[in-house]
DNA sequence: TGATAAAGTGTAATAGTTACACTAACAGGT
DNA sequence: ACCTGTTAGTGTAACTATTACACTTTATCA
């Protein structure tokens, strides 16, 4: 048992873990194995261990439940509302995280019942407050994408000019002229050319490009 | 005494008050009355209370420790470090608040032994890591004059042009060119004439505007 | 070698941003 | 009455950034 003079509320972390896969975006979900809400969908999170950092407990919480590590994880907001959980009083901080496609590989973990990705016309709803916390992100990852490099995220180390153009189609759900984007993200100075290139399908091979500071999201303009 | 089957961190909120007067932004600070810190200058904040929302809280102990209130409050971010505060595990969801140079009308409250606003030049140092919360509000505030009306939250309900400028000109620290700067503020459409005029030394009167929706900051551009 | 499919490339029109200097209106002093 | 000092208020031209738009290249496969 664990006292205190007065109430102390709760803290977890949850994250809203975004891919790009199947030309969709996908948001992963575990399914709840306890209770409250038990069978719902939730976003993977959980209880803030008392020697850790917020960032690290986010990144805990996400490997134990879906096996996901070493992705961008950024702070998104924090949800307080009292009554957001039907236990005891709640605060929980949101990241969101976002993962390339190539490093989805799932495991479903001790907590979590199952996990899954659902893309935005599939979602089911969501345990707690998770829709809002949902929602926030969503908006936030589109936001980003006009002032930051964060859309570099969804790509593996090497990638071709028309992949990185179709992240941000797909985010911003609308098409792009592919003279005006290359012309674009070349200006930024972010990516450079790796020499090869990639040959699939019956058609020209397109050359591969890849970040020049991997791991790091710039501001841009 | 309030027990728990694992241990709880203790949740605080922080606020980072920014206000501008004497052509300088200012923030506001409290001189720590109690330990840890004791004598320190410190943001004014406090515990959440078990029954109130996060944003709810921020303006309860603002209200408490300064006597502000009314004003734009939006969250931050969230600090978590374990032993950033001595005492226990704290983790502190900050606020920065915006406030009008009218409405500036200090009390030194119960817990606060004193209050005081600070210019950017003469900040003491803070108190446990408030030095890099009021750095990521500084930010902030700074990054979302470019893309939102944020900086009308530092005038009255009536203003002139000039002073609008001034405004934009003390956060981003530099001078913009007076006319770029009408024709730009006016094509966001977000504020117009009050009719009046304010009359003040020994020139040209200046025109007063209003915003048109008070109270909503608009993302813009 | 012809069909198919995605990669790759430039230019002109338009819109937005920047640089820049003088006149207008008032108060106060002579 | 008029001169001085001080801030308010105003337009245009040059430059920069963004948009619209269509054909050629290079591969695979039948």
């Amino acid at each position: 048992m664990y006292c205190y003079d007065y109430p102390h509320p709760a803290v977890t972390v949850d994250i809203v873990v975004f891919t790009i896969r199947d030309e969709q975006l996908k948001l992963l979900l575990i399914r709840r194995a306890g209770e409250p809400y038990r069978g719902k969908w939730a976003l993977p999170g959980g209880f803030v261990g008392m020697d850790e950092d917020l960032e690290q407990a986010a990144r805990r919480e996400l490997e134990e439940e879906t096996g996901v590590s070493g992705v961008y994880l950024e702070q998104l907001y924090s949800f307080g509302k009292p009554g957001r959980d039907p236990r005891e009083r709640v605060i929980t901080i949101a990241y969101y995280a976002l993962i390339p496609s190539e490093k989805i590989q799932l495991r479903a973990a001790t907590d979590a019942e199952a996990v899954g990705w659902f893309g935005m016309d599939e979602l089911p709803p969501l345990a707690f407050d998770h829709d809002e916390i949902f929602a926030m992100a969503r908006q936030r990852l589109e936001a980003k994408l006009d002032y930051s490099t964060i859309a570099f995220q969804f790509l593996g180390e090497e990638f071709t000019l028309s992949e990185l153009q179709s992240v941000y189609e797909i985010i911003q759900r609308e098409p792009l002229d592919k003279r005006n984007f290359r012309k674009w993200v070349l200006a930024l100075e972010q990516i450079e050319e790796t020499g090869d290139e990639r040959r699939e399908g019956a058609h020209r091979p397109a050359k591969l490009y890849r970040v020049i500071q991997p791991g790091t999201v710039a501001i841009i303009k």
